[in-house]
DNA sequence: TCCACGGGCATTTTT
DNA sequence: TGCCCGTGGA
């Protein structure tokens, strides 16, 4: 069967356009992935494109992985001659093979933010500036925004008091990183550019190589990514963005919206095709979001629609502050379960982060299981980094401030002063750390200790570098022992020790996943892969649970059932937004929040709401105000679940203290206390295995003998 | 080296 | 109001 029969028109059409630019505006659900892969499979098995020649951006690892699984069940194994990764990767993966023009060594390691961080500290500290007056993270986010416009430090513009500084900053520290043998995340990117702008030859070598460019999440391009897809592009012109302007959402970090507004502009002759049709959500859904996002200045204009017919009404609930927010969430959710849904089927999203903890609350209490998208990340603990350290230092002996990280970890008496001592004297004769280290015995003011551990140290390191007969996952396990990292949380024995442990024990699957992956034991390469993956990507199987998230995390993802809460001025559209005057990206992030739903869309707002420790009023949303009134039902919009906080207190009666019941997940239990009242009773129960645990009384589904109590 | 205290801060997040 | 980070004391 042919491929483009499974499309619809616009889809086909966006397969079939493959020569010159197309830009695809695909909104939510549209099936943009299906299209995506399509044309690329179109474009191998039909246009007779080498897969070699097909170049593709995204934003995410997901993102790519999930691309690269679908093409390659289209199109075969011929699949892994393509390019297809995140902006990040590409880069690297262009730099590795080129940087040397630009006057770095190709071992160069990647820094991530709190690398970075520390090393503008130490900048600013040389300086003698107080550090409170002048921290880090301010520094840190002029540089980054300069370098997403591609302004160098010579081309900085803004002469005011604060900007002088930041040129000077700036300037030392990409001397430091280029001293360092290091880029950060912007500098990918950013060198790229400047890369392939500088070196005519490179350029065209990756020109005539790459016949197709596709990008994905066309609208959350910045400046320099920009002009990087623009380098690769060439003459040819065979460039495909996929995007939705409507779904532009990271404008505070940089993504310039202008890209793809201005895409015809840009690229002259270009073909557009919208995807309006949506497979995922009702036309109810639908119609509210589309409401809601017409209410903006800057848009292409589009508008959604399916063939799956209305669907529910959307439910708004009026709640008195958040903590009855929060507790009609989870009844909504227990009734939903009730009918027979699974929690993961169920999404709660919120503005803020910090919203979630009313809702962790109200779950753990109704004793709904729930994942939290959004902690910290697997790479940046700092057992991880501490290992990583060492392995970096390994890669590449220029890295001081890795080696800065490990000197003394763990401790081997190398200590604050022995350390100065050992930069000062590789600052004046100019060789980086690890070679002082070497040459401890020729340091004065050195102590007999210091000098001993520093060589010891030294040729420890040697060792791990000479160490490259076993597997990637070997070595990194050998250099995790022989630091003494792991001996040294082995003998903490306390429960984050162990965790730690096991956090380490992961890295090195990790390491052993990559070698099988990627068919390489290269510590370079997986260092490189390390520093451009997060986690919670993987996270998607584990366990199941209602998800707790931003609408940020949720962007890209889908639910039959959606809680989109804290619908107030204020808090969404967020206060910061309406100052700032970019109320438009806030309509578009709520446009995402709607979208995500498929089947059952729930609203909710709090009267009054305590942030900061202050209690304030916020009228409901303007973006509630913005939905048809007959989407809502008007009549019920309130009322119809406030009896849900109302009593049924007799359903707990039957539950007393020294009563045997049995808990469907933990199994027969003794209640040991009860606390409350009505709805709020909670039960305390102990069960034989050794833990007490306290639910609530109506969600619990306690069963005694012979009958079910406390259920709702 | 660890812990405790307190100041400062408080969208959104990926790489 | 709570958390995180940095500092300072034991």
């Amino acid at each position: 069967m042919n491929l483009l029969d499974e499309l619809n028109d616009p889809q086909r059409q966006a397969c079939l356009n493959t020569d010159g630019p197309l830009l695809v505006l695909a909104g939510a659900g549209s099936g943009k992935t299906r299209t995506l892969t399509y044309r690329i499979a179109h474009l191998i098995q039909e246009k007779g494109v080498h897969p070699g020649q097909i170049l593709a951006f995204t934003f995410t690892n997901k993102a790519a992985r999930e691309m690269k699984t679908r093409i390659s069940s289209l199109v075969g194994p011929d699949s892994r001659f393509m390019w297809i990764g995140t902006f990040h990767s590409v880069a690297v993966r262009i730099l590795r093979e080129n940087i040397q023009h630009l006057g770095y060594d190709d071992r160069f390691v990647v820094y991530d933010t709190d690398d970075t961080k520390a090393l503008i500290r130490d900048i600013v500290r040389e300086l003698n500036w107080d550090e409170k007056e002048w921290p880090a993270s301010l520094f840190l986010n002029a540089i980054s925004k300069a370098k997403n416009r591609f302004i160098a430090p010579d081309q900085w513009e803004d002469h005011s008091y604060f900007g002088d500084r930041v040129q000077d900053v700036y300037r030392r520290y990409q001397k430091r990183l280029k001293g360092l043998n290091a880029l950060d995340f912007d500098d990918l990117i950013f060198q790229s550019v400047a890369l392939l702008e500088g070196q005519a030859e490179v350029r065209q070598h990756y020109q005539s190589r790459f016949r197709h460019v596709l990008v994905d999440e066309y609208q959350d391009t910045n400046l320099a990514q920009y002009k990087l897809v623009r380098l690769l592009v060439g003459p040819t012109g065979n460039i495909c963005a996929v995007g939705d302007d409507d779904q532009s959402i990271y404008g505070w970090r940089g993504a310039d919206m202008r890209n793809i507004l201005e895409f015809q502009r840009d690229f002259p002759g270009a073909t557009v095709v919208r995807l309006e049709e949506n497979y995922r959500s009702t036309q109810v859904i639908l119609d509210a979001a589309n409401a809601v996002v017409k209410n903006n200045r800057d848009r292409l204009g589009k508008e959604l629609w399916t063939s799956k017919g209305t669907g529910d009404q959307i439910r708004l609930y009026r709640a008195p502050e958040e903590e009855s927010e929060a507790w009609y969430a989870a009844e909504v959710i227990h009734e939903a379960v009730r009918r027979g849904r699974k929690l993961s089927d169920c999404a709660i999203l919120y503005r803020t982060n910090a919203q979630s903890r009313a809702f962790e609350m109200a779950m753990a209490r109704a004793g709904i299981t729930y994942r939290l998208v959004g902690g910290k990340r697997f790479y940046e603990r700092k057992e991880v980094k501490d290992v990583l350290a060492y392995l970096r230092v390994v890669f590449n002996p220029a890295d001081d401030l890795s080696l800065l990280r490990v000197i003394n970890y763990p401790r081997r008496g190398i200590g604050d002063v022995a350390q100065r001592r050992l930069r000062d004297y590789a600052l004046e004769e100019g060789v980086p750390l690890v070679q002082a280290l070497g040459q401890a015995d020729a340091i004065e003011g050195l102590s007999a200790q210091a000098r001993r551990a520093a060589r010891e140290l030294w040729e420890l390191l040697g060792r791990f570098r000479a160490d490259t007969g076993a597997s990637l996952a070997d070595r990194v396990r050998y250099i995790a022992e022989t630091s003494g990292i792991m001996l040294q949380l082995r003998q903490e024995r306390t429960r984050e020790a162990d965790d730690r442990l096991e956090n380490i024990g992961e890295l090195i699957s990790e390491a052993k996943r990559f070698e099988e992956e990627q068919g390489t034991p290269d510590l370079g390469e997986f260092l490189g892969w390390v520093a451009l993956v997060s986690d919670w990507d993987e996270t998607d199987e584990d366990g199941g649970g209602v998800w707790l998230m931003t609408v940020h995390s949720a962007k890209g993802l889908e639910f039959p059932l959606v809680i989109v809460a804290g619908l107030e001025e204020g808090v969404f559209p967020h206060m910061r937004s309406l100052d700032e005057g970019t109320v438009e990206e806030e309509r578009r992030l709520m446009y995402v929040a709607l979208t995500r739903a498929e089947e059952e869309l729930y609203l909710t707002y709090a009267e009054t709401r305590t942030m900061l420790g202050r209690t304030t009023a916020n009228p409901m949303s303007r973006f509630v105000r913005e939905i048809p009134e007959e989407l809502v039902g008007r009549g019920q919009r309130i009322a119809a679940v406030d009896r849900a906080t109302s009593g049924a207190s007799h359903r707990i009666e039957g539950l007393a203290p020294g009563q045997k019941v049995r808990h469907p997940r933990f199994g027969w239990g003794t209640i040991v206390a009860m606390r409350g009242s009505g709805d709020e009773t909670e039960v305390t129960i102990a069960f034989p295995g050794g833990g007490v645990r306290s639910f609530l009384a109506k969600f619990a589904q306690l069963i005694g003998e012979d009958a079910e109590l406390g259920g709702a």
